[in-house]
Formats: structure tokens, C-alpha cells, sequence
DNA sequence: ACCATTCGAACATAACCGATGTTCGTTCGG
DNA sequence: CCGAACGAACATCGGTTATGTTCGAATGGT
């Protein structure tokens, strides 16, 4: 099922930076055998992030757009967890929370999942870990993965979303700056993350350090409409401080 | 992961139609050490198979009730695919299909699984199989998983069908007779499944020669709203003939 | 309260599965 | 048409999982 991510992760990092990479270049830079390379490279190429040809691979990975979830899920576990554990202490037994898709978040389902209380998630991701879950209530909102992050976006999920109340809405995102903002890299997911907000009486935006160096194309909500921020302590001490004179209240973990 | 699946298929029934079983018992009777039938009657209670007690098991099943997911999914497996071959068959590319919950139906979701359609399924087990399909376009509706079936139930699901329109409808069922329609264990499922079969232009109903012996409690429909029955060549004949004279088509493979 | 029995945690072992490497015939691009 | 790259098939290694064994703890009956 998986093969060495670590290898993966460089492969596609290494690429990315050199626009483009042999099969022999690759495996002397791992010190793989060719023929492990060439398995890699089928596996990032059905992901998308790069593109083969004979003898090598060409990096479709643009500053601009987000790695593919595979990726992004082997990084900073540490510090997603932390954060994770972080949110879950925040959340009272018995709550309802709506929970948004992204990797984050996806390790936030795993720090509640033997915690009773309501959760609506926003991925599938998310969703199969809670699963099975002994005394938490599931629900799901309706409406259309996107491929590799399994986000529900379209009417159905706004639809589902308006007609449900929570007491916290737990959201992730791509980029978070006082100045901008919550952004994501996706438009419809945008929509869905607003939804999920309106709803909610408190929201808890999640980020790590990385977060607050980025912008995306899609702006999700000024940061005025957040009650909370958890990230790390690798936050940049200028963003924190601009976010609490915005009355959003940080915690770093 | 999985222990012993055919293992754990000969304890659950032998139990059943004791009544109940010792550990000894079982150990003799299947030649796995003590230790191991504890690990499997483990497994088994916490999938409210059987009731441990010092020294033995009591078994659940009433006749009645309907053995959980993780047991019916290994039966009767051939009979399963080949019905799921027959219903993909009778599906046209572009199709928009609902997909019931149940190991029949995702047996078809794996039939499907490189088909260029659109695809609503019922159940999670089912959706799961579907994530990351190439050509297939899938639309979750809302609504809260059963434990262990994952079908889908409750007003979200209800509401997202009735907002949707379907070219077919797949149903799965527990009980299938001309005499008293087709039926289900679960009322709420009974209800989605009514509501899968407004919102769809044809209903195809599967079921393995084993439903025509059941009847379960909740009534989904008289066989007079099917347009087709797929089943294998075990159904019994006079139940396919009085299938056919309430106009139903029967397909046995 | 006692004792035989069962239970289950912990370790040992075996069966299995997945990842990687190697070989070699096939395919591709120049 | 040729050399290089590719990928299917098999071999091997390593880790994981299922199973068995042992032994101290827990349990129920008397």
C-alpha cells in the first residue's frame, strides 16, 4: 500500500525545485534502485504532481497550488497533533462540532474520537476515522468529494450545513494572515467553510506554523470573524500579535 | 487486522444454533487453541454477535435479526459479484444511479468502480469503495451513519434525495417475496430506501437466493413498484414466477 | 474462605504481506 | 535500426499480524 513516503516527499520536493529530475538522478539521490523510482514516480504521477517522460519527470507542482493530501499528511505530524489535542481540550463533552476537511483536521478527528459529543465532518478523510467511534454521535453532510482531499463542497453540503446549528466549528485552512485573512485554495471549499462558520457559535480556526506564511487564491473570512487560533510555537510573533489586536484570542502548543 | 474470517464465520454460527457454546468447545471444534477462540469470541462480542460469559459464549442472533455487516460481507461472495456484473450491465454509461446500503450493493459498487456515471451511495462501505474512481462522479447525500452497516438515515438523507433525480435506483433488501414485498431490519433504512425509489425513474432490486426465504420487519415496498429483480440461479422458481406475474422483470445469473 | 478453573497480559513463533531489488524481454525515441 | 529506458515477473528482505504458550490474576461455585 505505502511506499516509503520519505522517499516520496523528496522525490516530489527535489522536483519541484529543479522543474525537473532523471529516473537515474532520483536514485542516486535516494539511493534507491531505478526500478523503485520509476514505482515512485507512477505513484506522484496518479497524484498529480508531476508528469513522466521517458527517462525522468517534470514537476507539475505551481508555487501557487497546494500538494496533494498524500503529501501534506506525512508533515508536521508533531505539531498537528499537538494542535489537535489542543482543540480537543477546548471542546466540551456533549458539544457539537462541525469539523473541516484538511489534514489538520483530520488529526483533530483522531483526538476526539473516543470523546461523546456530535460531529459533522467536512472530508471523507475525516470521516472514516470517526467511524465505529463508541459514544460520539456522526453526521454527515451531503455533497461532492473533490478528488485526493475528499472535501464535501456543492448545495447539497451549504444545504446540509444551513439547516444544522453547532456549538464550535473547527476550521482548517491553506492561508492565515491578519491581513488577508482565512484563505483556501479552493472556491467551493471556501463556501463550504463560511457555511460551516455561520452556523456555529464559536469558531476555532487551526494552523500551523507554515500557515501564516502562505496566502491562497480563496478568501474564506477576515480574521475578525474568528473567536479562536490554535497553532504552534513556530507562529511568527508579529502575525500573533496582529491577530490578538484583532480580538481573536491564540493559543500556541 | 482480520483474523480468521472463516474461523469467525463457524463460531458465529455454531453458536447460533446452539444456542450457545464453550470456549473447549469451540476450541475442538475448530482446532485453534483456547486462546484464540477468546480472541475471536472478543471480536464477536464487540460486534454484539454473542455474549461472553466464563467459560463460553451465548450467541445474539435472533432469528429475527440480521447478522452484522462484517459477517455477511464474506458470504456467498461469488453469487454477490456476479449479480453486481449483471446489474452493471444493465446500467448505461452516463447513468445517474442511487446506490443502496448493503454487501450486494457494494459488491455493485465495485462493478461500477471504472464507469463513467454519476453515483449517490447509501452507505459509506459503499463510498469508500467509490473515492478516487476515475471517470465516476460521486455525490454523498447527508445523514447519520448506523453503526457498523453505515448505511446513511435520517432526515438529511431524506431531504438530499428528494432534491435529487435518478435514471436507476440499486436496492438492496433483507426480505424479498411477492406475498409480502421487499422489507428490511431497519425502519429508518426502510424509509431512505422509499425515498431513493421516488426520486429514481427505474428500481432495480438485488437480492441473493437467500432473501426469498426471509421476511424482515419494516416494509419498504410491494414488489409492484420494481421494475427488476437481479438474483442468482438459486432463487426459487415459484417466487421468480410470481415475481413475474406482478410484471416485475427477473434477471438470474 | 477455599479451590479449581478460566481468563488475559506478555512473550515466542509462524504465516503472511508489502516494499524493494534483479533479471530480462519489450518498447520507445532518435 | 540501435541503444536506452521501461515494466512484468520473480526473488528476497523486513515488518506486521495471527496464533500458540506460559503464567500470574481473577472469578465463580461450594
Amino acid at each position: 500500500m505505502f511506499v516509503s513516503t520519505e522517499r516520496l516527499r523528496r522525490i516530489a520536493e527535489v522536483t519541484r525545485d529543479a522543474g525537473e529530475m532523471s529516473v537515474a538522478g532520483l536514485a542516486a539521490l535516494t539511493g534507491a534502485s531505478e526500478m523503485t523510482i520509476r514505482r515512485d514516480l507512477e505513484v506522484l504521477a496518479a497524484q498529480g504532481v508531476l508528469e513522466r517522460y521517458r527517462g525522468g519527470a517534470r514537476s507539475l507542482l505551481l508555487r501557487g497550488e497546494e500538494p496533494p493530501y498524500a503529501l501534506r499528511a506525512t508533515e508536521g505530524v508533531e505539531a498537528k497533533q499537538r494542535i489537535a489535542a489542543e482543540v480537543a481540550a477546548l471542546l466540551a463533552d456533549g458539544e457539537s462540532v462541525v469539523l473541516d476537511s484538511g489534514t489538520t483536521c483530520v488529526a483533530v478527528a483522531h483526538a476526539v474520537r473516543d470523546r461523546r459529543m456530535t460531529v459533522v465532518p467536512l472530508s471523507l478523510h475525516a470521516a472514516n476515522v470517526l467511524v465505529g467511534a463508541p459514544a460520539l454521535t456522526l453526521l454527515f453532510p451531503g455533497g461532492a468529494p473533490r478528488p485526493g482531499e475528499l472535501a464535501l463542497t456543492g448545495p447539497l453540503t451549504e444545504a446540509s450545513l444551513a439547516s444544522l446549528r453547532f456549538d464550535t466549528a473547527v476550521i482548517g485552512c491553506c492561508g492565515l494572515t491578519a491581513a488577508h485573512g482565512v484563505t483556501g485554495h479552493d472556491l467551493a471549499d471556501a463556501a463550504v467553510k463560511r457555511a460551516a462558520m455561520r452556523s456555529a457559535s464559536r469558531v476555532v480556526a487551526v494552523a500551523d506554523a507554515s500557515k501564516f506564511d502562505h496566502t491562497a487564491l480563496a478568501v474564506v473570512t477576515p480574521v475578525s470573524e474568528l473567536d479562536m487560533v490554535v497553532t504552534d510555537t513556530n507562529a511568527p510573533a508579529a502575525e500573533v500579535a496582529a491577530l490578538e489586536a484583532a480580538g481573536v484570542v491564540v493559543r500556541q502548543v
